[in-house]
RNA sequence: GGUCGCGUGGCCGAGUGGCUAGGCAGAGGUCUGCAAAACCUCGUACAGCGGUUCGAAUCCGCUCGCGACCUCCA
């Protein structure tokens, strides 16, 4: 394979920077997973598309991926920081049952929901409440370092006395002055000494459902402090890749990155990746605002602004169609264009896993025709070194498909491009779809027997001119979402688009 | 109020100094029993106004509009 200058867009430095792993061929990559107390919604589906077709990326390189995504089950708390419940024990009692209860439920559906959509499982899935004895091994860290304070039963991170030593800010841009004097509401400060601190263990009270001793009495931990242990257990105290949404990049990242010089004396991770949010009607859809669909109203079309069902791989090829750091904007015309999209990828991908090459001495090499399918090979590969650009790549891959089609239905002869190229074109061409972009064909319920008898009969009744019979079976074909490919020489089907 | 970002043809969405993005929708054509699929051709778009430049959607400034973060959100 041809060398790769694999570029990505760091938000610490808000440039493209050259990716060099610390230690290649290995690389660290931990992704903010979500807080198990609903079903996943499609803004769940970004980061989690975007940072699988990172990890698929990578592997497809040679990297050798350690791929850790939490499983957020404590700690995460609605409202504000000091005043607000937790998520999960939250609905633990509206819905009668145990956080945990909860908690297993909901990382069920998102596992379920994240299989749907052809992720492939992180190499490690942490939960916080597994990792209470290393948040609390951090928060004394911390204290001994002299960078957070007690106050009744709860730890707080003193921003001010670490902005000393180092920058607290320089993920997000912000400037600790500014966030002093900016601050909207100085209200539900509580016990922090300053607003800016936040909170790194937290003091249960007698009502609270899930604490656990702790050498400040029974508490529990804060947010941002449980990414930071597992990050650090499972990768180190400095790995190459943290991903997550634009909405977490403030505060959350900007803890994870003050608790890791607090306690390591350097940043936690050497490239900051961030996904942007889908919007809807133009605002971003989440939790706070109400305007979410989920995942799986997307699969079934139940929920009241959709007006058909959407399948996963849809889903799935509408994220790609979007730099993961633009905002992508959620609406019916956009997910049925997508899904037309993902057909026509689709049949191109069974189209070209069944073709051969057919040698013509007859036939001369056709060097335009080559040279427009060699570029847009290296295009692809192009468009995924900078900066994982699935839109362009995309594109190109609809270039290398028109090739193919027209192959496919003898309107181009696979002599003239060659058999290398002929070759190159369709490894490329499935490799990309099938594993860099991970889209898979999602089988209907119709047998491939099946579907083969119906195509003999039809092509019986055509010989034998019975259009009745070919309409009939067009029609019937046409019912269970297939349609038939008339070619010169044969007969195919494609999935309806 | 502070910080940051965006505004691309009917729709979605790449592109960041000169070179056709692509998809969906639409028009015409090839093929076909008719279709479909596939392929070919067609849109001369870059919020507005100025500026820099031989040349700007792309850089700079201003104006207008939209959004994100600053509080839990992927």
């Amino acid at each position: 394979m041809k060398a790769h200058q694999l570029k990505l867009y760091n938000t610490l430095s808000r440039q493209k920077e050259d990716f060099a792993p610390i230690n290649p061929p290995f690389v660290g990559m931990y992704v903010c997973g979500p807080t198990v107390y609903g079903d996943a919604h499609l803004g769940h589906g970004r980061p989690a598309i975007t940072f699988d077709t990172v990890n698929r990326y990578l592997t497809h390189l040679g990297y050798r991926v350690r791929y850790v995504r939490n499983i957020t089950d404590v700690g995460h708390l609605t409202g504000d920081a000091d005043e607000g419940e937790d998520k999960i024990a939250k609905k633990a009692k509206l819905e009668q049952l145990e956080p945990m209860e909860v908690a297993q439920q909901y990382t069920d559906t998102y596992h379920r929901d994240m299989a749907l959509l052809n992720t492939w499982k992180p190499s490690i899935e942490p939960r916080a409440t597994g990792h209470i004895p290393e948040q609390i091994a951090l928060v004394e860290a911390i204290l001994n370092e002299g960078l957070a304070y007690v106050v009744n039963g709860s730890v707080y991170f003193d921003v001010l006395a670490y902005n000393q030593r180092y920058t607290y800010g320089k993920l997000s841009g912000r400037v600790l002055d500014e966030l002093m004097t900016g601050s909207r509401d100085l209200d539900g400060q509580g016990e922090k000494r300053n607003a800016v601190d936040f909170a790194l263990w937290k003091n249960a009270s007698s009502e609270h459902l899930m604490k656990w001793p702790s050498p400040w009495g029974l508490g529990f931990p804060g947010w941002h402090l449980e990414c930071t242990a597992m990050s650090s257990k499972y990768l180190g105290t400095q790995f190459d890749i943290h991903g997550g949404g634009m909405d977490l990049l403030f505060p959350h990242h900007e803890c994870e990155i003050a608790q890791g010089n607090a306690c390591n004396h350097q940043d936690p991770a050497k490239y900051w990746m961030h996904n942007n949010m889908i919007t809807i009607n133009g605002q971003k859809m989440g939790k706070s605002l109400g305007n979410f669909i989920t995942l799986q109203e997307l699969f079934t079309g139940k929920h009241p602004l959709l007006e058909q069902a959407y399948s996963p791989m849809t889903i799935r090829y509408f994220i790609l169609t979007a730099q993961y750091r633009s905002t992508l904007d959620f609406s019916n015309e956009a997910l049925r264009a997508a899904q037309k999209g993902y057909k026509k990828i689709i049949n191109g991908l069974r189209i070209a896993r069944s073709m051969d090459f057919t040698a013509n001495a007859e036939i001369a090499l056709d060097d335009e025709q080559v040279q427009q399918v060699e570029a847009s090979i290296t295009a692809a590969y192009r468009a995924m070194d900078d900066d994982f650009n699935t839109a362009m790549a995309i594109g190109h891959l609809f270039n290398l498909l028109k090739k193919i089609n027209s192959i496919f239905t003898g309107q181009l002869q696979s002599a003239s491009l060659g058999e290398e190229v002929f070759s190159k074109m369709l490894a490329t061409y499935i490799t990309f779809v099938e594993e860099i972009l991970g889209l898979v064909e999602e089988k209907g319920e119709v047998q491939d027997g099946l579907l083969d008898l119906l195509l003999s009969q039809y092509s019986e009744a055509k010989t034998a001119r019975n259009y009745a019979k070919v309409d009939e079976i067009r029609l019937g074909l046409k019912s269970m979402g297939f349609v038939v490919k008339d070619m010169k020489d044969r007969i195919d089907w494609a999935y309806e688009e």
